[in-house]
DNA sequence: TTGATATATCGAAAGGTATCGATATAATTG
DNA sequence: CAATTATATCGATACCTTTCGATATATCAA
């Protein structure tokens, strides 16, 4: 089999920290909000069925790793996207499983 | 903000469980290399640089959920691809990462 | 049948991730 | 200033994942 156009496992490694990242329902659910308006952490938090407190760790993950920027408001703080391709990213998840709401696992 | 468009938690929760399960650099090598064609163990391994048992290993967690199938032929077993978006979600991680071999990690 | 090859499974060790309560900081209000 | 609100950090616990060596099974070849 041909090597030429395999991208190099230093960079698949890269891709898989940012998959990993964003593989957890809760940040998903974060990227979909984020994606339509910049958000408190307190509303993300909200809309996410979590503690802020829990919310505000999920978005230092993701910030982390270069998918998120935050901004501070009085002693409110707006996060927003800061990796654009987590759009097209979230369009493929979105036509693969928006389909089939309650459907049943696929474990 | 409105609700409406959001998908729900259980299924943000399947989603979640197939990217954990892709994010791996070796098993999106493999995903890479069988978007091309169907492969064997062996090969899959030589090319991914893992012994053949660990490749087994990868194929049968990304079976589990559905991402392959596998076929065997005498004592060869050829995995393929079974999940078509897989394709397109590919496309965007060699969108974002593949330009930029050999740049510094975004860690 | 014996030995070699291809793949799969198991169990242990090491490391990573999620979650939670407690606590901290910073901004705002009374 | 004291109390409240919004967000962040820390530390512990529980759980999950990765990796590896050992072993198992199935097929083929001599």
């Amino acid at each position: 089999m041909s090597h030429k156009e395999l991208i190099s496992l230093d960079i698949l490694a890269q891709a898989a920290e940012c998959l990993k990242t964003i593989a957890h329902p809760v940040r998903l659910r974060m990227i979909q909000m984020l994606l339509k308006e910049k958000v408190t952490v307190g509303e993300i938090a909200k809309e996410c069925e979590v503690l802020s407190h829990v919310a505000s760790e999920h978005l230092r993950l993701m910030q982390h790793c270069g998918l998120m920027k935050s901004q501070k408001e009085g002693r409110k703080v707006y996060y927003q996207i800061a990796e654009p391709h987590l759009a097209s990213i979230m369009e493929c998840i979105e036509k693969r499983f928006s389909h089939q709401e309650n459907t049943e696992v696929i474990k």
